[in-house]
DNA sequence: CTTGACCCTCCCATCATAGGAAGCCCCATA
DNA sequence: TATGGGGCTTCCTATGATGGGAGGGTCAAG
């Protein structure tokens, strides 16, 4: 595919997306259409590619492809102001930290019943008396 | 709904689930199902609220359902180890502190490209820039 | 007899992703 | 030249847990 134009398996490779995601993203208007081959094979440029890494990274952190969306677009606008970005970002942050947060706090509980549990091989199980609300619920829970 | 039957609406608050997820357990088989009026309601005995109590704990620590089935079964099982039990909740919390992982590298990424964002209004964002591989990539991306 | 608060079932949507079927196109090798 | 393979296409389905809504039933109180 050379020319300077990469095949869709080319472009997942260089941009480090699947296949699968670069015909969705294009699919949902995420990126827009490329040029085909007679063949009906996408045919992607450079910058094509860069989009799609652009996407990637994107996605790397976290950010749903809502956002992506906006993102690309603020990174397109010339006109942009960094606020606008700045905020997505942080944003983003906080939904990351409550997701953070919310696994900690069942983390902590979790540790709690395993370190009751010997594992000896016996019935007898705190993590299940727990579960089952035998009195001996460990107060860490509606955190 | 007296004579010590619950609707599914007390199921529901008794046991902190929602009516919604009480006809998805029911219909995957996670629990049985239970009694009916005869004009269709579902009637749930008070062990059959704790049985979803149980479930919707075991839900609040982040145990997927598939998970739960076993927990339950565990439960129910006289002759059961606890080694088994012990065996679920720590493969558990190694799934959550592969989140919390993948979660923190996201978040110190992240954090390092706010940081480095005025915010002033203006069109030039490292965010951006970092997104479009504007060589000012932060180091902590493929943790 | 109507109203309102429940309940019922069935279908669809979310979110990002993967899997698979069925069928092209093109190239290399036997 | 025929065959095989790899890559491409589209379309459909599934995941996991959950919510929303349509369209209808039941029941008790007013």
């Amino acid at each position: 595919m050379r020319s300077d134009r990469f095949s869709i398996g080319e472009a997942a490779r260089a941009a480090g997306v699947s296949v699968k995601m670069i015909r969705h993203y294009e699919r949902i208007g995420l990126i827009s259409a490329v040029e085909r081959t007679t063949g009906g094979a996408r045919l992607f440029s450079a910058s094509e590619v860069h989009t799609l890494k652009f996407v990637g990274r994107a996605r790397s952190l976290g950010f749903p492809l809502e956002t992506v969306r906006k993102l690309l677009s603020l990174w397109r606008d010339p006109n942009r102001s960094n606020k606008d970005t700045l905020h997505l970002a942080e944003a983003h942050m906080d939904e990351l930290i409550e997701k953070e947060k919310a696994l900690i706090s069942m983390e902590t509980a979790l540790q709690e019943l395993i370190e009751a549990c010997d594992g000896d091989g016996r019935p007898d199980c705190p993590i299940l008396d727990d579960l089952a609300d035998v009195r001996s619920r460990s107060q860490s829970l509606k955190t």
